[in-house]
DNA sequence: GAACTTTTTCCAGTATAATGGAATCCCCAT
DNA sequence: ATGGGGATTCCATTATACTGGAAAAAGTTC
């Protein structure tokens, strides 16, 4: 949330050293998965993506390297995106309890703005959900995320101003508002009180 | 929330008709963009992903309909995701706002069940945002979303249990859960006083 | 078990992805 | 205008993606 986004020209990323190869084998056993999760032959696949029976079986069997075009239409035969044809399924995990007192979730105490983490430090990061605390003068002015970042925010407690893309809101409590946090953005206590607020924000 | 998977062995989706082609002067356009965002040279490109400029070139010029192992390490070289380097541009909107007497966001309005929606219900519905009422001995029953669907959850008042695969974890006010929304849930009021919860519901 | 049907794998050929080197283009400094 | 250097495109070649038909394997029915 303190996240700066660095100034001149971003450098490329350091050489990729993981092979991307490894996708292939990965979407082998994916498409055999969703596959016979559905109980399709090749044929069936091929019929529906316009890939060979042949490709597919190669691709199951050897993890052949597909062209982008190749992917997207056995991805968008199964109804999915390629982020979702890819993917890996998600952990499997029970409740993960955050308590109140845990302090390795305060994530700043300061006199005008205090922050608690609400989702679990572990997990993936691309929803994060926070409790914002601030006092009368009080803000959070927050440097642009990564493009597509939004945030919800809704007050629980107190009256504060929204700021994103060059747009302002007053809220008070009950009130919402959904805005980018891809560009400069702050929430600021308007208020004579502590303003309590909870902000989801969606890497995405 | 009420949401009911299908039963049945799942017919494949009818064969795409959107060329799959189109993809690959989408991913062109779109390396040319985040290169020349950078103040990259192709040749800085290729040495970071490992592509020869001129396939690179080919790319941006023409389209060319790289294999997914390519695609994905030019994905890599700007830090990014497959998903993240072909998605399109977040659709740019100011600060949307939402009123705490707004009727079109009070979600449900039982007497031992209240949920009010506080994010916009026009916006893509990746991410949700709830803020839930539970009467004592009220309790919110859901059947399983989507595969991979999590939920974040903080009590902002009151006591009550999650339950999510099996587990049940007992929650107080300050307290927060993440847990998987992909199998039969609850939340349930175990206090003596009403409860009040913010629900984030994450649909990957 | 035998016969039949369906599914998957193998095979050979064609199309195209991907490369490195050379040529061309573009920009800047003198 | 000229020269130099960096960036991009062109070119010819190699490697590999992708196919349809045939063979083999697997599954089903009697």
């Amino acid at each position: 949330m303190s996240f700066r986004k660095s100034r001149g020209p971003e450098k490329p990323a350091r050489k990729t050293t993981e092979p991307a190869d490894a996708v292939s084998h990965h979407l082998g056993s994916r498409v055999r998965q969703l596959r016979t999760e559905r109980d399709w032959s090749l044929e069936t696949l091929a019929g529906a993506s316009g890939v060979s029976r042949s490709m597919l079986s190669q691709i199951e069997r050897e993890g052949a390297n597909p062209t982008l075009a190749v992917t997207l239409r056995i991805a968008r035969a199964f109804g999915m995106t390629l982020g979702e044809l890819l993917e890996t399924p998600g952990a499997v995990s029970s409740v993960i309890v955050i308590r109140a007192a845990d302090k390795a979730y305060h994530y700043r105490s300061e006199k005008l703005c205090r922050i608690r983490t609400l989702s679990p430090l572990n997990l993936e990061k691309d929803v994060e959900f926070y409790e914002v605390l601030l006092a009368p003068g009080g803000a959070l002015r927050s440097s642009p995320h990564f493009e597509g970042t939004r945030e919800f925010l809704t007050v629980q407690q107190g009256a504060v101003r929204v700021e994103s893309a060059g747009d302002a809101e007053a809220l008070e409590a009950g009130d919402s508002a959904s805005y980018r946090a891809d560009v400069p953005h702050a929430i600021v206590n308007i208020g004579k009180t502590d303003a309590v607020i909870f902000l989801v924000v969606i890497y995405r």
